[in-house]
DNA sequence: GCCAACGTTGGC
DNA sequence: GCCAACGTTGGC
């Protein structure tokens, strides 16, 4: 099983969000990279567990995980005129983008910020804690997984 | 709101 | 295929 990492602007979309989704889920529809495209469409399964990253909002950091509940297919706000990711060179028979859907699997009692994972040895190396990184999904190690975990129960 | 870092686009 | 210009991300 992979574990990942995913960042969310709160105004746009939280973990409460998410979890008023239910059982349902939500599409992370809106990728528009290729490496975090890759990411879903090549390495996610289902089950798989995901950090929820609040970014772009006073304390970001860690705020709760959720699980693949279906994995890649194609992105329809690709094709959605209407819609702010609507791409134009997207077609049915050669979809170029596509989502993951995610359910919420539980809250942390904490945000585990940006600044504690910069500041700890064991997680200083996690993509999200470089400078300049901007890819809203990452592979995270099992490690970073679990100590995340702990540190949000502390 | 500023700005550094980065990805993408498009002219050549 | 290079690279300047541009748009976006996201911490601060």
């Amino acid at each position: 099983m992979n574990h990942w990492l995913l960042k969310s602007e709160p105004d746009v979309f939280s973990i409460d969000d998410l979890k008023a989704r239910g059982k349902k889920g939500e599409p992370w529809d809106g990728v528009r990279n290729y490496q975090a495209r890759n990411f879903m469409r090549d390495d996610m399964k289902k089950g798989d567990l995901a950090l929820f990253y609040h970014s772009n909002t006073d304390v970001p950091g860690v705020v709760g995980v959720m699980e693949v509940a279906k994995e890649a297919q194609p992105d329809p706000s690709a094709r959605d005129p209407k819609s702010k990711y609507y791409d134009p060179k997207e077609t049915a028979e050669n979809p170029r983008w596509v989502c993951c859907t995610f359910r919420f699997v539980e809250k942390f009692p904490r945000t585990v910020s940006l600044d504690e994972i910069k500041a700890d040895k064991k997680l200083a190396e996690m993509r999200v804690a470089q400078r300049g990184n901007r890819l809203s999904i990452t592979p995270v190690t099992k490690a970073e997984f679990e100590r995340i975990c702990k540190l949000a129960k502390k």
